[in-house]
DNA sequence: CAAGTAACGGAAACCGGTTTCAGTAATCCC
DNA sequence: GGGATTACTGAAACCGGTTTCCGTTACTTG
């Protein structure tokens, strides 16, 4: 492998002018001839380490995600990288596996890769003592750190998110203007930071078109699993609803199955909303209605992010909600009296 | 951000017995303590690069992958990350988008990035001249690298493969074994190796037991779309199919789908088996029966390849094919003449 | 107690780049 | 033709570690 002083040898110049030629910095043409056959001669190729050390950038931003194998983080990292190296910038990937108590190590882990910025994705223990020391450590010593999909809180960290508020907003409102009287909403985790936001745009379009809340059309779910939406649907059911706005396609498709079973058509007896948009929405019979989140979005625009902040483009904390898209197919139609 | 000198200076101590205490090379007690005290007082981490100029590595492992949004290599990703991380190496992803032309390119760059080695997964340009090239400079100047799912043919280079031909010839003889005398199978994409292999598979099952191969009753989606498996599901139908094997979870819920559309029942009429095992597959109804690959084993088992070829323990070019795994679940039972 | 040996630790070289600084050569202008 | 200006270039320092090499000290041992 050569090195810059080979090229320099057989160039007949010095390093400098060799580091000169490659980092474009004006030199006679005829040297500039001479280092650049010499490069092709040895097919010399710069060593990143020794650049990055002098330099004290690595072009290389560390991602922490919660998992890579589910639904959403595949098409979230493909955001990212795209973002990224289209800035000149690599990607380390870390995945937490959902692991307790692992996501400081793993950002001390990266952080001590010397990595010019860090995007954590999804932190479970962002409020906890252990990260919040290490995250205000990297906030006070400037280092460029965005946190996707995360609760800040009092935090001063740049953050982005899909916006879960107006994406249940969103949803609900489709079913209000399909004239539902009884909307009901099937919930994920009880007190999962999503549910919360989503149970709030619920209630807020709801009150927003003087629609009352009834707490017996919130149903919980207790997690994402079609099963747990076949258990807590009776409850919706006996309530009244007439559609159902689920807070992921698989608690929808769960809602589907189980309707069937029992004879209520959707969506003549019963309007459907999912959450996501997985690639199976749309393969469902009836075509599931759902809320699509800009997963690759969310990856670029942290990327981004995390970029200008590393080129030093831009300085200032900023949070940025990023809006979801309502994909009507035919699990919602209007109500008939 | 302290340095070693900076270490040295508290302590008291040269710059070399601050690196030896740090690598766990013998220092007299007293001095191990001050230095010690020292890193501490100063918060002091390592510079990586520094480290990886003298060392001659970075513990950088480059991962090349068409995509990450699909459904595939989320899991193998996760599975990779997992395996390189267990021997202390970081890894840095790159997709190609599926671009044409862009794998050399990308290769390029990793390697220019000094990576340790450098796993490819479904390379679809390997036997093409640049990509060849650059290749054979690899594995000449023995550079650690794996290539998953990819075609070798006479190159020789470590590889690992998910075996395609005994997960159709698996799921063939399911077919067989339930007394199916018509036994048709819908590809994907017409030449991809995939296709090849798994077709090969299907006829030897036959084969094996005495069955004719009937040309009719292999059908070509052309890709995995389910609604090009309804377009070609008739030509099976009309061929007298017992049973089908459709090359992917989708086809075979577009062959789900257009049965129900012509009151074919599964599995009471038609027997099917799909391929992938992807999440909604089981919860279809009828649950599918599908072939699963062991997707996160197969980036677990490139990169502890890679780790251990970087190591120095594996110098000899191997290579592995990992079984599938039949999933039996609803849509495939006994042919009752 | 002197001589030989083992255990430590520091100075300096090195890894492969970038950058400063000063010197040389070329050009300009009168 | 000579002095001033400009354009390049090379030597050397530096980035922050690791490692070799050699001198010092402490410990054995006869």
């Amino acid at each position: 492998m050569a090195t810059i002083s080979d090229v320099a040898k057989k160039a007949n110049v010095s390093k400098a002018t060799v580091s000169r030629v490659l980092n474009g910095v004006p030199v006679r043409e005829e040297n500039r001839q001479k280092v650049l056959s010499a490069i092709r001669a040895l097919d010399y190729q710069p060593n990143a380490q020794a650049r990055s050390l002098t330099l004290g950038r690595t072009d290389v931003v560390g991602v922490l995600v919660p998992d890579m194998d589910g639904p959403f983080y595949g098409a979230i990292l493909e955001g990212c990288q795209q973002a990224l190296w289209s800035h000149g910038l690599y990607m380390i990937v870390r995945s937490t596996h959902h692991v307790k108590g692992s996501e400081p190590n793993l950002v001390k882990l990266l952080w001590e890769k010397r990595v010019d910025g860090l995007i954590i994705f999804t932190p479970r223990e962002i409020k906890e003592k252990p990260m919040q020391a290490l995250v205000k450590d990297l906030v006070t010593n400037n280092f460029p750190l965005v946190v996707a999909d995360g609760e800040l809180d009092s935090l001063s960290i740049s953050g982005v998110w899909i916006d879960n508020f107006e994406g249940a907003y969103k949803a609900t409102r489709h079913l209000i203007d399909l004239n539902h009287p009884n909307i009901g909403i099937l919930l994920g985790p009880e007190d999962s930071p999503e549910s919360k936001l989503r149970l709030n745009g619920y209630k807020r379009a709801l009150k927003d078109h003087h629609l009352p809340v009834n707490p017996n059309l919130v149903a919980i779910a207790g997690d994402y699993r079609s099963e747990s939406a076949e258990k807590v649907l009776p409850q919706l059911v006996k309530a009244g609803a007439t559609a159902i706005f689920a807070c992921s396609d698989e608690l929808a498709y769960g809602v589907m199955e189980s309707c069937k079973k029992q004879g209520i058509k959707i969506p003549q007896d019963l309007s459907l909303i999912g959450y996501d948009d997985v690639p199976f929405a749309r393969l469902l019979t009836p075509k599931l209605t759902t809320v699509a989140q800009p997963l690759t979005q969310l990856g670029q625009v942290a990327a981004g992010k995390i970029a200008r902040m590393i080129n030093g483009t831009e300085r200032e904390i900023t949070q940025i909600t990023l809006p979801t898209k309502l994909v009507v197919r035919e699990t919602s139609s209007v109500y008939h009296g």
